[in-house]
DNA sequence: CTGAAAGCGCTTACAG
DNA sequence: CTGAAAGCGCTTACAG
């Protein structure tokens, strides 16, 4: 295809193990060598080949990022991982293989088995996920974004979404509400084992009954045609609960409409308080006070952890399981 | 790392070439001696190391996935096309190299020149798209969606813009509107180069005078949170229209709440219709009449299209550039 | 039906 | 400061 190393040395005239070393700057060449190597590169358009060089370092330069766009789930939040992990990678100098294949533990065995990848980045871990065996055997970095049963061994990301429901519970019981309804993630991310539904929701009911406060939790609804019919149901059960948290992005995003087409309105009615991004709060312009989910932040620390297990291979310090602290942003939608 | 063909030979008792021809069926083998080898990459969990296998074929089998996430963009849409183009190649056999680098041309330039990919897919290509010199100089085989002022050489897939504006105008003309409003995308789509945008607003300008309807055209606003208000002002400064085109993603997400909030009912008051995709619809609950703009068909036809020029390097058959028909679905918005 | 060997395009000890 | 050569793990003509 295009000029290869060989190209290169023989227009410099020197040898392709100088050209190499002058790209690699891992010996020093003198000035006029360097500087007829470099004036070959250009005029030739060499670019050393990828597959080539990943042969010869046991390096690919690329990572994997695993992730499954369930149908069911609701897909704009998953873009924020994507991005974060995308440009993070690209600034540590690696690019990245989207694999989006259902079968996930496949997957991860069949771009690790092969070397496609350094390393690899798995979203959306589940309590008991079927690619951690594949990882283990696998013996390949990889940093997860989300709290599986046993993270002995990986590096793990995630919110502290115990940590947040504390606070915000704790936020509407001091501003006085004594009733709270609690829209968790649909039924199915728990049975599926997204340990985030009951850790955020266990430790609301469990902070709400520390602080004297009623708090009920309904699964929110998955089909997003049904969620204001849903979201109105709740709604009605509880005529009584003044405040009301939000735990779902597809509930969080129609609510505005929901809430307006019932006449509610937030705070004078209803206090709301949700968990998402602010970047996903900007694109459905939702004005809720909210917990920020930090999909940024935890995607590019994953990413730099993974980066630095794969530079250090002897695994110089131990994985760590790192909770993101949450921070609660207040944006009037309470009192 | 793993095992290697050479150890797998040597379990078998066979040569390396009969290992490699082995499991690329390109020899015949004997039965016996095929079963001996497939035992051995049983036991030793053998899978041929995909960077050596692509610098002895000259194949990678991964496919590069150009894509930028405008920091202005509505993204939910974005994913539909990635959700498609990973299925598709996945089904071809190839993987995804997800490049979403701002400076696109020297990303195209990084992964094309040093053999990363066998082949690209640009999305979301500008009438005169930076990228297009460089895909040009790089010789590899690309597929597109979206129109460039010159297709030469090129795959292309686009929906047919001009056919979508003419449907729609000539379904609200049928229905006896004379006054119509149409949102385009924001003004920065169209300073951009993005050719969707005047392709429809003109065809639609052009059949509305045809019909003798009048119809005026404005930008739709970028900023999520100017949205209603952007919206409103329209509407009132054209008070006699009886109908509204919105080709504007992030107009049609916040439609409902805005035009709740204005006391507007859809077709009472006024009659809706909308460019985008059923996914999209479902995600936002969008009850709109629309013209389906078909990501997963685009995305899976640009793959296809690119996968039969990668395996016909000769090129047996010409680059095309296609639109995809345009399909009205009526869902009750308009009277 | 099978094997020995060259080659894909790099990197990196080993020598000088 | 630089070069010759081995090696990374595959595939594929060339021979038999």
């Amino acid at each position: 295809m295009g000029p290869t190393i060989a190209d290169v040395a023989r227009v410099a005239g020197v040898s392709r193990s100088t050209v190499s070393y002058a790209l690699s700057g891992k010996r020093s060449i003198s000035d006029e060598t360097r500087q007829r190597i470099f004036d070959a590169i250009h005029t030739l358009g060499f670019t050393a080949n990828a597959g080539a060089r990943a042969l010869a370092t046991q390096r690919t330069m690329v990572l994997g990022l695993l992730m499954q766009f369930e149908p069911d789930e609701f897909a704009p939040a998953m873009l924020q991982y994507v991005m974060a992990v995308t440009e993070t990678a690209r600034l540590k100098g690696y690019d990245i293989l989207l694999v989006t294949d259902h079968d996930g533990p496949a997957a991860l065995k069949r771009i690790t088995d092969s070397g496609m990848v350094d390393g690899v980045v798995l979203l959306d871990v589940l309590h008991d996920d079927p690619r951690l065996p594949v990882l283990r055997a696998a013996h390949q970095p990889a940093a997860m974004v989300g709290l599986p049963a046993d993270p002995e061994g990986m590096d793990v990301y995630d919110l502290d979404f115990g940590e947040a429901a504390r606070q915000i519970v704790d936020h509407l019981s001091d501003l006085g509400h004594r009733e709270i309804v609690l829209i968790t993630p649909p039924k199915h991310v728990f049975s599926r084992g997204g340990a985030y539904g009951w850790r955020f929701r266990d430790a609301a009911v469990e902070r709400a009954a520390l602080r004297g406060v009623r708090l009920m939790a309904h699964h929110g609804e998955a089909d997003t045609s049904r969620i204001p019919a849903a979201v109105n149901q709740v709604l009605d059960a509880r005529a009584e609960a003044t405040a009301l948290i939000v735990h779902n992005d597809a509930t969080a995003a129609m609510l505005p409409a929901v809430l307006g087409a019932r006449g509610v309105s937030v705070p004078d009615d209803l206090s709301v308080v949700s968990l998402y991004s602010a970047d996903f709060a900007r694109t459905f312009s939702l004005p809720y006070t909210f917990v920020e989910s930090a999909p940024g932040l935890l995607g590019q620390s994953a990413v730099e952890a993974l980066v630095r297990r794969i530079d250090s291979p002897g695994g110089l310090d131990r994985p760590v399981t790192r909770f993101i602290a949450p921070e609660l942003v207040v944006r009037g939608s309470t009192r």
